[in-house]
DNA sequence: GTCTATAGGGCGATAGAC
DNA sequence: GTCTATCGCCCTATAGAC
């Protein structure tokens, strides 16, 4: 028995015995694993106080193999680059006959809905994010990589580049302020409808002489 | 002017006196010393190649002194909280009968002025900024702060806080936009005149069936 | 100022699936 | 056998604690 074969076995034994989760290292979905260990631990004990090697622990895996599946600490929050795929997707299902301004609405709409599938945890998330800088910058990088794709998606239908830009960007910033209001709001409120009404103020508030 | 002020200004402008030679820890200006320094060696061997180390060694000074002066590595980029102070006093200058619309976008353009103090460095940190994610996002954050200083202007002026808010967040994408295309043009465009114009466009882009 | 913990990267070894 | 996920141990820089 080699030097290496002590080790694996070690490894391999606390595979067996060690996790009492009954989470194992070769159990599927490490990804989902380690998003959960980690929202429940921000929970538990908050994000600063929360290492990647804690989060791994709990996963039953290692520090490395949480940096494989997020970039970073802070990744972990934020569901990689789904929201904008799925919205990429639904902008390219609208039919073309639809106008731009309406096209990004109801691609934000969607995205609500799609979302606030379970409102507790999407309103935990939303006051660690508030309550720490670092995520809030996260969060508008991600806000910014979605106006990328709303514009991208609008300038594929034909619409100026220019006006494609401004009109994702609109829709990007109504997506913000409804989600924040709705954070802080009573849980009976839903997001989705919020969209429309932050939309006709941004308008109003940039219409002069109103 | 207050020491704020002083450090703010050498950080965002070329007024940092030139230290031929050796640089000792006690010359003055440590804080611009080290802004400079970075800037240095940023265009030099780029941003990820750059040590806070090599940043301190370069201005006579410890990586401690550097932490001391900027939050984070990222923070020497940034003038601190200095545009959103300057921001502050013009909106609270601003004379009471102007429209919160107006003086948002005053406040903007006159923001424009102030960071184009010189053009060459201003694009060549725009180009630093845009293709570095964790720099671009605190760009974001720093917009966000830029936002809620406005916003709280204007409701200091006795504008609602629902329409400070989303006034304030145009005048911040305008400006945000505005900037974007202002680092991609030509060198003898001007950011300033580029605010109103994007207003306009948002406006139009927010108006259905326009 | 000194010390230390954590984030995060590089790389080869290895376990398991197929 | 190949392929992929994970491990383990190297390392440095950041940033905070003392």
């Amino acid at each position: 028995m080699t030097v290496s074969d002590i080790n694996a076995s070690t490894v391999m034994s606390e595979t067996v015995i060690a996790y009492p989760g009954g989470v194992s290292r070769w159990d599927p979905d490490a990804k989902g694993r380690l998003a959960e260990a980690a929202r429940e631990l921000f929970v538990e004990q908050g994000f600063d106080q929360t290492t990647v090697a804690d989060i791994a622990a709990r996963a039953g895996l290692t520090e490395r193999t949480f940096f494989r599946h997020f970039v970073d600490k802070r990744e972990v929050l934020f569901g990689g680059d789904w929201l904008a795929r799925e919205m990429t997707e639904i902008v390219a299902a609208t039919p073309t006959d639809v106008a731009p301004l309406e096209v990004v609405t109801r691609a934000v709409e969607q995205a609500c809905d799609a979302i606030t599938g379970s409102p507790d945890w999407s309103r935990e998330r939303a006051h660690i994010v508030a309550s720490h800088p670092e995520l809030q910058e996260r969060e508008l990088a991600k806000m910014a990589v979605l106006g990328g794709v709303l514009a991208d998606g609008l300038r594929e239908r034909g619409v100026a580049p220019g006006v494609a830009q401004l009109t994702a960007e609109a829709g990007v910033l109504a997506f913000r302020l409804a989600y924040e209001r709705w954070a802080d709001g009573p849980r009976s409120r839903r997001l989705a409808p919020l969209v429309r009404v932050v939309l006709a103020e941004l308008r109003d508030a940039t219409t002069p002489a109103g």
